[in-house]
DNA sequence: TTGTAGGCGTTATCAC
DNA sequence: GTGATAACGCCTACAA
């Protein structure tokens, strides 16, 4: 493999104008240029990253933490943010932390292992109680959820009031007795948490009682889980005219469930989700869900890191992206 | 940032036992060993992922492309895929191609640029007529199709066998006008050629006419476009009874499309997919589809790829993964 | 069992 | 406008 040197004997210069050609220096006489440039060509020179790496200190890469990839939020989120990583000239190196608090501190602790650049971090298994691991002197920028107080920037779903409006909706389409999955509520802020506590706040507003009857738990999100939860609700006869599902993979175990005991959405019961992944419009009955512009996210989420990159120090930015509610067939259209 | 020399001198050694001490090469006596933990420890040393990999050659990192990591099928592949990579020691930086044949052929070449030890390529866009492109001096594993006479490994899926039993099981449940949703179908190595012409060798095997009716074209097989395919299809009325889809995606559109017809599933028109996508158990009817085994598919991917590594030199292997039919509500049960 | 020397390929600095 | 020099931090010889 051909090294910068080899380059310079080849074109009669030094290595330094060879690498000046390479990074589109100024200062390089046009006939230099050429004759480097054909040079490169003609031994097939690729730079080696290994070395500019250790040279300029950076690797040109972050790493993004996700629970899993195989999740449709996450492979939406992802597919985001491997897109605009790309328009900052930055790869992107994936790691699944499995939603564990383990993982998601031994992520945050391997970027300290100076393997990336930065790192966009997913939270779901860390709690407050974590904050002080989020303090390390390398660039990360938290992704989804609001942990307060935290040393680094965050870009948040409007969570809250998404699930406000969420469970309005129900309200405003006749729902009474709203039923909500979601995952384990610690009090914390967590998805399920902040997304539940929205949920409590349409109801009041809407002078509807909080039921700990029609609280369905799906410990972590998935399909299976919601499902099974639904089907020992509604085996104990239907006791709820509307769900509110903290996330549309969580909403299609729902789905699933209300079709296996035969109770037809949305005639008896109306169904909303969160994230508006790709599936939730070919669903049947498609699903109504709250689209949070994920691609928004993922570009101000790579933007703060970059920025964190290059300017160094420790951030405490946070956005909060848009959302707008997807009224489709599970709410009645 | 402490360095090496920063651990030895705090030590009172030199930075080869540090080194050897991190790398747990035998031949350093406890008492050392101990002193340079604790030094390494006390000073929060990190080695310096660049310069090791400048001295070794390696970056400890493969490349996967795939057309999309947003999409069922490669969001499952790629968290098997990082899964086995972990246990060999290796990270997964991921790169999207858009199903393009550039961007593979670029990633292809990107990989010459040394910014992975390998690479991990799920080929949809290239043809035989690419053959060449994949003659590089470095380890690439091409994942899913078979480039007949391509100088690297292979890892595909059971494709034509697989579709042939997908399409039989259709015939077995009674159906005579069978369509297939697919790709374009270009007669090369692709996943849609392949699996069309398993279906061709089910509908023959079986004594039905191969009707050029019966074929719609989703070109980049979304759902948007088998959706799409399937209504102007039904359009002009109904004229099949059952339906093979290449892909879980593309079902999923299928699905969609019938129900918006009013056609009943199972009972007017079965369906058939590829993949076993998690998704597909959840739908609703849920869908039989082809289970491929990813993990297994994943584990040789990467282990192939590991070995060629180590080994170095071009490789000629392939592998094709076993295949199972698993029977749910979208052909009765 | 431990230390010394040297180089992996690149680029920043500063001369010329 | 171009080139010599010196790191960047680590590891593989080889020497002690």
């Amino acid at each position: 493999m051909a090294t910068i040197q080899d380059v310079a004997k080849a074109a009669g210069v030094s290595a330094m104008t060879v690498s000046n050609v390479m990074n589109g220096h100024p200062n390089v006489r046009p006939a230099t240029r050429e004759r480097v440039l054909e040079a490169m060509d003609r031994l097939g020179y690729r730079v080696n990253v290994a070395a500019r790496n250790l040279r300029k200190g950076r690797t040109g890469t972050i790493g993004l933490a996700v629970p899993e990839i195989n999740r449709p939020y996450y492979g939406r989120l992802a597919a985001a943010i491997i897109a605009a990583a790309g328009r900052h000239g930055l790869r992107v190196s994936i790691e699944q932390t499995g939603a564990s608090r383990e993982s998601e501190l031994a992520a945050l602790s391997q970027s300290r292992n100076r393997l990336y650049d930065g790192l966009i971090l997913s939270t779901v298994g860390m709690g407050p109680a974590d904050v002080g691991a989020l303090d390390v002197d390398h660039p990360v920028v938290i992704l989804g959820e609001r942990i307060f107080g935290g040393p680094v920037d965050h870009v948040a779903m409007p969570n809250e009031a998404a699930a406000e409006a969420a469970t309005r909706h129900l309200v405003e389409r006749g729902c009474r007795r709203i039923a909500v999955v979601c995952g384990r509520l610690g009090g914390e802020a967590d998805v399920s948490s902040l997304r539940y506590a929205g949920y409590l706040r349409a109801l009041a507003a809407a002078g509807l009682p909080a039921d700990p009857e029609l609280v369905v738990t799906a410990a972590s999100l998935t399909m299976q889980e919601a499902a099974r939860g639904v089907r020992e609700r509604t085996a104990r006869g239907l006791g709820f005219d509307g769900v509110f599902c903290v996330t549309d993979t969580v909403a299609m175990g729902v789905l699933r469930a209300l079709a296996d005991a035969g109770i037809r959405v949305p005639e008896q019961v109306k169904v909303v989700g969160f994230d508006n992944v790709d599936e939730s419009a070919y669903l049947v009955p498609s699903l109504t869900t709250v689209d949070p512009d994920h691609d928004l996210m993922a570009e101000r989420a790579v933007a703060l890191l970059a920025a964190r990159i290059d300017r160094g120090g420790p951030g405490r930015e946070e956005f909060a992206g848009p959302f707008r509610l997807v009224v489709r067939e599970s709410t009645g259209g």
